[in-house]
DNA sequence: CGCATTTTTGATTCTTATCAAGACGAGTGG
DNA sequence: CCACTCGTCTTGATAAGAATCAAAAATGCG
């Protein structure tokens, strides 16, 4: 499936990348994003461990890349094969399609709920203590402000809404990075637009 | 570039269509949706004339189709070549990324000003007249649900925009489905964000 | 010519953005 | 080790934008 690769190793932190080659997320994390003239910023997707992404690829037109993390990444030397694109497009298409009602019907509180499980997906921890069932621990590698930025709030709305929901149990965390889900079940019913409650 | 193709010829207002084959739009609009557990629907494109879609293509998952107005299609017997899925799927990418940022930075206004414009290049007659400058006329297929679904609106402030862009002359209609853009570089500027005018 | 659907318009409410301080943490230099 | 500072995060008060609720006007259809 893959090409000649090498290993670029770039420990790069919120570093911007704009060679155009394709890469693939070996640890950590990059953010795409976009900004329009004045102040305003969006970040379609958020790549975790296996992503691919690159020219020609996904940030298609005039995306750019960043790191959020101490990230590393493979470069691929040529271009892909065609069967790779074609997955890695069908893949950025229906998130960018789950996106896309993200941001035009979801209220707030299920916007972060749906970016939390998201995330953890994307960064668990295998480290799942034999007491914890169901309790996934992550590291956010984004800020308030990036995770508004994806989600199309503002900062101080996404620290509300995490501050609801530390309080409601759903999650826990004392570092504001390191994020543990509590309750699963009522943050995928949020997610999915049930559950009216936890307003921010 | 095209397989053996029959004039599929569905005059359909309002049909659904769920067949699992690939379809090219001849004339009118087809509109992909999807519908969450409880009133919300989201439509994430809108396809005027020479637009591919179906399946393994675009409505990835769970998307639907729907014509909105007297629509003929054209299907494919096969699978369409690589070459041309990989086309489709970078436009469909490009423009659900274009719209992400509509629905996560823009406010109404300019949501509303986009989407005329979106719909004018996709829809325009031909016929502009020998005075008219920049003027472009257009059937807007859509209803004012359909828009405020496209763009993460209610109808009533979708109709609202609609009303402040006649007064301010950015626009014309005596039929709302028939659309005049009188004042295309206002309504450009709106849609690019620039002009904070006209909030709905 | 009604009847149903869509559109417009108005009044009000709600959610989220904006504005404004503080609080916390990490890193720096004395 | 301790101020000091910078960036991020939290929290509160207020305001703006869009949603909701409600009811007319158009429009289209049978």
């Amino acid at each position: 499936m893959a090409q000649h690769r090498t290993r670029a190793a770039l420990p790069l932190e919120r570093k911007f990348i704009s060679r155009p080659t394709t890469l693939r997320v070996v640890e950590g994390c990059v953010a795409l994003y976009r900004e329009l003239g004045d102040g305003r910023r969006l970040i379609p997707d958020v790549l975790g461990p296996g992503r691919l992404f690159g020219s020609g690829l996904v940030d298609v037109q005039d995306c750019r890349a960043m790191t959020l993390a101490a990230t590393s990444v493979e470069t691929f030397d040529g271009p892909p094969q065609a069967a790779v694109i074609d997955v890695v497009m069908r893949q950025m298409l229906l998130r960018a399609q789950a996106h896309a009602i993200l941001l035009g019907r979801k209220t707030a509180a299920e916007r972060v709920a749906t970016a939390l499980l998201d995330l953890a997906s994307q960064f668990a921890r295998k480290s799942r203590s034999p007491s914890g069932k169901g309790k996934t621990t992550f590291n956010l590698h984004l800020t308030r402000a990036d995770l508004a930025d994806w989600l199309g709030l503002t900062l101080e709305t996404v620290s509300r809404c995490l501050g609801a929901f530390k309080r409601g149990r759903l999650i826990a965390f004392d570092h504001p990075e390191i994020i543990t889900i509590r309750d699963r079940t009522a943050l995928e019913a949020l997610a999915a637009g049930n559950a009216r409650a936890f307003a921010a």
